[in-house]
RNA sequence: GGGGGCGUGGUGUAGUGGUCAAACAUGCGGCCCUGUCAAGGCCGAGACCGCGGGUUCAAAUCCCGUCGCUCCCGCCA
């Protein structure tokens, strides 16, 4: 029999439906047995007297909560049930997959148990529709910030995250045994999306994993993370993409505000805004300025650099200045930045760069690149790396690269930032981190 | 990698030198009551207080080490 989602019972008055779904309740009395079936859409009452099939009742006696299960009933109105005025009259029961007792920890009780345990048996922390939301919104996610790119004539390419050689810094790559040599993981899709812009793709965007071999106990850091980046050619300098990434920012969250906002206000509660565009955009020069005027005190060492506090400082700012959850900082010190990145050519101590802060959290790091070959050459020994490891990337600049430049953004932060949660363990699917192998 | 905090039944907590052979909630088992619906009532099982060492007449409680978790910093998305 085709199954009826809960949602849609009562539409079935005085019909017989199928309910797939999972015992979330069961209160199992003397005369009566009544089933609290959960679905992705609701939750229904079963009402089952036990006098008309004993053998039946006393198999769902046997019953743990969360078993998986297919009912079939009639669907009854009735104003005594305080679920909905529904019940479904059992006739039939499948145990599809009985639930042992007791459960590891109950995913629907008041107190849950340290997140880390949760992650021991992360599946039945997503079962919480909170939890279930949370991916559904960061698919809306992606489709709108998909709708936008093939808006835009951008092509998605995959490329490898197997690499023969440590790209740039090479302290944070995890090394993998590749037959008898040795590779390592991808840490950024960077110069296979600039390889695209020397093939003349003009414009292309990849999501896809990011490996970092970084030992980071935070709140925001994992050992693999799903990477958003996108490139684009023919761009006159890095406020090309800044402009192009906010709109395409502000589309993906009306995709996501149009589908997910009652839900997400339910659930998290945020009422969730498009933000305005454009973004308020700070010179580092001028957030410095703000920070002094703030009294927030740097580091002495983070010279030309933002440290997470003085990142917070900013976020808090641009809210109260400009109600805006999002800004720009732009102009970086190349001091602080990878070798690729454009200098600004009237003032070659700062880059054409910028990082998206979101509510103080830094989501992204973008750029124009360098596109001139002798002139990125320069600037990698700048930075004392040598130049043969990182020949074949050269070689995208010596035949006929047009200028371009692009951002890179973590998927788990942007939700972070957008639902409010307080650990990326929470917005990812399944985490990775130095001690967190498993599930 | 550096610094702080925490580690008590399945789970969440209380207890910070003796009155603790450890309490409460929830969950679990049994019984009672009941068309239940945050169900209620009674009874019961379940923790050598992360692990190892030390101080003390006495340690869940203090000290040292160790492991685990967590937060902050560094690093970044």
């Amino acid at each position: 029999m085709e199954r009826t989602l809960i949602k849609d019972l009562k539409d079935k008055i005085d019909q017989q439906v199928t309910l797939k779904g999972w015992l979330q309740a069961l209160r199992d009395q003397k005369s009566m047995q009544f089933l609290i079936i959960r679905d992705k859409t609701g939750l229904a009452q079963v009402a089952h007297w036990k006098k008309g099939n004993p053998l039946l009742a006393e198999l769902i006696s046997t019953l743990g909560t969360e078993s998986a299960l297919t009912v079939t009933g009639k669907v009854v109105a009735n104003e005594v049930v305080k679920l909905g005025g529904i019940e479904i009259q059992l006739e039939e029961l499948v145990v599809e997959n009985n639930a042992e007792v007791p459960l590891p920890f109950d995913p629907f009780s008041d107190t849950l148990p340290d997140q880390d345990y949760r992650l021991d048996w992360r599946y039945l922390d997503l079962r919480r529709e909170r939890n279930r939301l949370i991916f559904e919104v960061q698919t809306t996610l992606e489709q709108g910030m998909r709708d936008y790119w093939l808006a835009n004539d951008f092509t998605e390419v995959h490329s490898p995250k197997i690499m023969g050689t440590p790209s740039e810094s090479g302290a944070e790559l995890f090394k993998v045994e590749y037959f008898d040599r040795t590779a390592y993981l991808a840490q950024s899709p960077q110069f296979y999306k600039q390889m695209a812009q020397a093939a003349g793709f003009e414009r292309i965007f990849e999501i896809g994993p990011v490996f970092r071999a970084d030992p980071s106990f935070t709140s925001r850091h994992m050992t693999e993370f799903t990477g958003i980046d996108f490139e684009m050619s023919w761009i006159d300098s890095h406020e090309d993409v800044m402009v192009f990434a906010e709109n395409w920012l502000a589309h993906a969250y009306k995709v996501v505000n149009e589908k997910h906002h009652d839900a997400i206000q339910e659930h998290f509660g945020v009422d969730l805004q498009v933000p305005q565009t454009p973004f308020p955009r700070l010179t580092m020069a001028e957030a410095y300025q703000i920070l002094k005027g703030m009294d927030y005190k740097l580091p002495p060492e983070k010279k030309g650099d933002l440290d997470p506090g003085a990142e917070r400082a900013l976020g808090d700012y641009v809210k109260q200045e400009y109600g805006s959850d999002f800004v720009y900082v732009t102009d970086w010190p190349f001091t602080v930045r990878p070798f690729y990145h454009m200098l600004h050519p009237d003032n070659p101590t700062l880059t054409r760069s910028f990082d998206l802060l979101g509510k103080g959290l830094e989501i992204t790091t973008g750029a124009q690149r360098e596109h001139h070959y002798e002139v990125l050459k320069q600037q990698a020994l700048d930075k004392g790396l040598t130049l043969e490891p990182i020949q074949t990337y050269l070689n995208y600049f010596r035949y006929g690269c047009p200028p371009h430049g692009g951002l890179g953004m973590g998927l788990s932060r942007l939700l972070m930032v957008m639902l409010d949660l307080p650990t990326i363990r929470e917005a990812v699917y399944v985490f990775r981190g130095p001690n967190r192998l498993e599930p």
